[in-house]
DNA sequence: CCTGTTTCGTTGCAAACACAACTAATTTAG
DNA sequence: CTAAATTAGTTGTGTTTGCAACGAAACAGG
C-alpha cells in the first residue's frame, strides 16, 4: 500500500478518521487508560467535562457527535467508576446535569500529558505553523456543525 | 456546548476523531450508501481498492488502521454483495488477494461525486490554501505510520 | 531436511456505536 | 387551559470494532 497515492484515499473524509485512530491507538498503548478500565470513549467524554461541568447528556452527545444511547451507556459506566455524576436538573426535570467528581478531575493531569505526548511525537517532524493551521481548520468545520 | 474552549479539545486527536466523524455522517445523509447496504466501513476499503487493487487484507488493514478481523468481516460481506473477489496467492498460500468486480469500480463514480461535495459544503468558508494544509500535515502523519 | 517462529486469514467474544421505540417532562397552538 | 408537538433520557437490536486464540502456510537456523 504505501504512498497510496492522493485521489480519494487523500480526502479530508478518510484523513481525519484514520489520523484519528492511529492518534487513539497511540494514546491507548502510552496512558494507563485500559488499567484503569477506561476507553477512548470515556475520554472523549472528559474532555468536554474538563472545560466545563453541569451540562447535558444531550450537549455532550453533540459535542462528541455520537447517539445521544451511546453516551447514556458510557455515562453509567463513568458513573458506576465514581468519575462522574448525573444530577438531576430541578428547573427541567428532563436534564440530568454532569459533574466530575473529584476522582474525575484528578485524571485530567493523571490522562492528558502522555497524550499530549503522544500527539507531540507523531506532528514532530510537521511544522509548528502548519499543525496550527491544521488544527485551526479542523476547528472551524467543527464550529460549523455545532451549533 | 458550543464554543468549547481551545484546552484539551483542541488537541488534535480530538478534533480529527470528531471531524471525522462528523464528516462520515454527512456523506451518509447525502449518498445512497446506506440504500445500497452499503457503510462508512465499506467505503473505507474500496477507497483504497478504488487506488490499487490486488492486495492483501492485511494491507487493508494497516491502511485503515483497523482490526485484520475487523477487515476480514468487511470483505466477506463485499464479496456477498458481488463489489469484491477474493483470489488465492498461487505464490503465498497464505493470503488472499482482493480485487474489485465490475460492479465494485462502478461504484466509484456513484459515491465519490456526493461525498466530495459533501466535504466541499463543509470546508466552503475555510481558504483554499489553509485546507491544503490541513490535508497535507494529515497525510504526512499518517504516512508517518504507515510504513 | 525438520523444528521453532512468524505471518495471514478466520472466528469467538465483549465493548462501542447508530437507529428506533418508548416514557416522562416541557413547550407550543388553538 | 387543554391537546399536540417537541425534547431528554433510557433501553432493545443489529452492526462495527479491537483483542485474543486458533489453524495453515512460509520461513529460520540448526
Amino acid at each position: 500500500m504505501g504512498k497510496t497515492a492522493d485521489f480519494p484515499v487523500n480526502s479530508l473524509v478518510f484523513l481525519t478518521n484514520r489520523v484519528g485512530r492511529l492518534l487513539v491507538n497511540e494514546i491507548r498503548k502510552r496512558t494507563e487508560l485500559d488499567d484503569m478500565g477506561l476507553s477512548a470513549q470515556h475520554m472523549g467524554i472528559l474532555v468536554d467535562l474538563w472545560v466545563k461541568e453541569g451540562v447535558r447528556q444531550q450537549d455532550l452527545a453533540i459535542s462528541n457527535i455520537k447517539d445521544k444511547g451511546t453516551i447514556a451507556r458510557a455515562l453509567q459506566s463513568l458513573e458506576v467508576a465514581n468519575i462522574v455524576v448525573r444530577v438531576p436538573d430541578q428547573e427541567d426535570k428532563r436534564n440530568k446535569l454532569i459533574y466530575l467528581t473529584h476522582r474525575g478531575r484528578t485524571l485530567r493531569d493523571q490522562l492528558m500529558p502522555e497524550a499530549q505526548r503522544a500527539v507531540i511525537e507523531a506532528t514532530s517532524e510537521v511544522p509548528e505553523e502548519d499543525l496550527a493551521t491544521c488544527k485551526r481548520v479542523l476547528n472551524q468545520i467543527y464550529e460549523k456543525f455545532i451549533p
